[in-house]
DNA sequence: AGAGGGATGCGTCAATTTGCCGCAGCCCGC
DNA sequence: GCGGGCTGCGGCAAATTGACGCATCCCTCT
């Protein structure tokens, strides 16, 4: 398992319910972590401690974590800095890698894929990174689930947002949740 | 705004339609162009001139241009590289900008993007991102190109991995980039 | 109350897309 | 030179999707 860190993990998210979740899943995992909702506290927290990884998602209403990653790097020149979006498009990540990102995820991303993308090369622990990625399925799965929440479960909505087939996604739906 | 530039543009790219195509056009537009069909011929060209800008393919039949992106800044430190490909994915993409590239474009693409993308120099242009998420092809497209590349494009691998049929998956990456 | 306008759940049927063969060509290590 | 793995592709039956239609519901505006 991955040791501890002496520094805590900045989770900066305005989605409270995905920061906490991400927060006490670090925690859990032997990870020290802390939350931020806005680009502000992020940058106060910071600038509060030495701290050398940050997972900040792209979408902090309104303003654009983009802008926050030179400023995080101004005070931590030496912080790794993991961009996380449910809204990914390439033109954001090749803004974000310029910017000084150490890796840009989509989401629905696992744990282990932002743990992963800090080390960014070795893969020391052999713990359970072994774990094989997501089937297609499951993925799909998660991030229909995802965007549906987004849009409080508001079916045709959904269906719009990601492209499909209303009747397509409700017969996906009425399916069990995937198995991996 | 593009102003005829003393050094010609080197466009690498294997498809030799696209290629002269490219040249044809960048010459008539003013810009001195020469083009490779091959990552070898690139780097002999950039080696034996001074050379800014170059326009590279990431599909190379066989080895990806991703492994090109340093070897040309050895040779040629201060030249800007575009990658251009068919089959863009966001892991390609954080990849190649890791790599030093300037730009990283989808193609279809049109001329004026690519002289704009080598002067983007200055990356503070408003970022127009809030794009809607991604549809779940597009994602699984993601997702299996990501997953390809962890098995160094070995088909049979990633459809295990995946969960699925090796035919399903060669048929995928036979279609075309997925749409937004 | 009544008239939109949108969401939902479902049935149907044709058009696509899979899953599952099989085959031939290649490349590589033994 | 052989066995084994990978690749590309043809063909076909089975499964899934796309496109419609229809009968509720639930709101909101008039």
């Amino acid at each position: 398992m991955s040791q501890t860190s002496p520094m805590p993990i900045l989770v900066i998210d305005d989605d409270p319910t995905f920061n906490s979740l991400l927060v006490r899943t670090l925690t859990r995992r032997g990870h020290a972590a802390c939350g931020a909702l806005t680009g502000e506290d992020g940058l106060r927290l910071a600038a509060g401690q030495a701290c050398e990884r940050v997972v900040l998602d792209l979408n902090l209403d309104g303003s654009s974590g983009l802008a926050l990653i030179p400023e995080l790097l101004a005070i931590q020149p030496d912080c790794r800095i993991v961009v996380l979006t449910g809204y990914a498009s390439i033109a954001t990540a090749v803004e974000a890698v310029k910017r000084g990102a150490t890796q840009y995820l989509a989401k629905p991303v696992e744990i282990e894929a932002i743990l992963a993308a800090f080390d960014d090369a070795p893969l020391d622990n052999p713990d359970e990174l072994a774990d094989e990625p997501l089937s297609v399925d499951r993925l799909e799965w998660e991030h229909i689930q995802r965007i549906l929440a987004e849009h409080a479960g508001n079916i045709s909505a959904t269906a719009r947002a990601l492209k499909m087939h209303r009747r397509t996604l409700q017969r996906k739906l009425a399916k069990r949740p995937v198995r991996g």
